[in-house]
RNA sequence: GCCCAGAUAGCUCAGUCGGUAGAGCAAAGGACUGAAAAUCCUUGUGUCGGUGGUUCGAUUCCACCUCUGGGCA
């Protein structure tokens, strides 16, 4: 794991290429189809020669969620033991690694249609008035949650409305527990970080600004030319695709677009190394360091 | 050359009827239970262009200078 543009796919080709492995993406963003210049997804080459599970996974149309990767991990690393290969999974979606690895409660789903009115609600209400709501049906949340915090508050408000019991009460009482996969496992937990803060901000530009080069703009028009896409469709509210599609909606000038499109994924890099400062367990390594030798011995001892 | 406007945070700008200043963005730190590349929280930052004058006190008023726009020649 460890923040955007640091050579973790590198990496896990390199291991693929001398052990016996299996790789599996860890990626919100590069598990849908299409998604492929602005997401850094390895080239179609590069995944025919090292195939990655869970890459090009679903439509962009779709949404996808940390539960649905829960199931689908699990599924994927149950094969990888199964065909005599160590699972390696490679991503920088810290979220869905926190999930796997502590666990997570097991909520029923919400229907669209409930969700889709919450939506509603909200962009007519606002923030403050659906957090008073909350505040009326689940005190417990609305505490926890900040009033400015939309997103939370529409779920918290949506698994009220969908099963008639309170999310704080769901999340007290469902236990969570860690996949026995994951406890059964010889679990060796790998970070990668910028070797340099300033040259790791440098980078990012030059690879955005590649991004570019390579005809991100056009794979987004085509991407929203689809059937039942739009620029509001989650899979383009990600780093890069969101700038993109403002852009194409006349939001941003050209050079707005890039700027605003590095930092975030600038911004996004650090949230991503906020949640490695906080993590236990972790092996740490320096961009350009080669894995230390006992990861080699582990693998080959499971296989 | 003349006239006008401007010069304040890293950037764009607000403001001070004279008592040394604040927004947005950026930055730094943090949170994270079905959107997580999402969503949100906290926190700085300053020779207020330079020199002099008036004043108890000037970033604020005045003069000159420098620079940057725009207009007229």
């Amino acid at each position: 794991m460890g923040p955007t543009g640091v050579g973790k796919t590198d990496l896990a080709i390199e291991l693929y290429a001398k052990l016996p492995i299996r790789i599996i993406s860890v990626d919100s963003v590069q598990i849908y189809k299409f998604l492929n210049i602005g997401s850094g997804k390895p080239s179609k080459k590069v995944l025919k020669d090292f195939p990655h599970d869970l890459i090009d996974w679903i439509e962009p149309t779709e949404n996808y969620s940390t539960a649905r990767f829960q199931d689908d991990v699990v599924r994927s690393i149950k094969d990888s033991f199964e065909s005599n290969l160590t699972p390696v999974l490679v991503g920088g979606t810290m979220m869905y690694f926190h999930h796997l690895i502590n666990g997570i409660s097991n909520l029923p789903n919400v229907p669209k249609k409930i969700r889709q009115d919450i939506e509603e609600e909200f962009s007519e209400k606002g923030s403050n008035a659906m957090h008073e709501h909350l505040k009326e049906i689940d005190e417990k949340s609305s505490l926890k949650i900040h009033p400015n915090d939309s997103q939370r508050i529409k779920r918290a408000i949506e698994v009220y409305k969908a099963t008639g019991k309170m999310f704080s009460q769901w999340l007290a009482e469902q236990t969570v527990e860690v996949n026995s996969i994951i406890t059964d496992s010889n679990l060796i937990q790998i970070a990668i970080k910028p070797e340099d803060k300033q040259l790791h901000r440098e980078s990012v530009a030059k690879r955005f600004n590649k991004m570019i080069d390579d005809g991100l703009v056009s794979e987004v028009e085509n991407i929203l030319n689809m059937e039942g896409m739009s620029s509001n469709s989650q899979s383009m509210k990600s780093v890069g695709y969101r700038q993109v599609c403002e852009f194409l909606e006349g939001g941003y000038n050209f050079d707005d677009m890039i700027d605003k499109a590095i930092n975030s994924t600038r911004q996004l890099a650090k949230r991503q190394m906020t949640w490695i400062s906080g993590w236990s367990d972790l092996v740490l390594l320096e961009k350009n360091r080669t894995l230390p030798k006992s990861v080699e011995d582990l693998i080959l001892n499971n296989s």
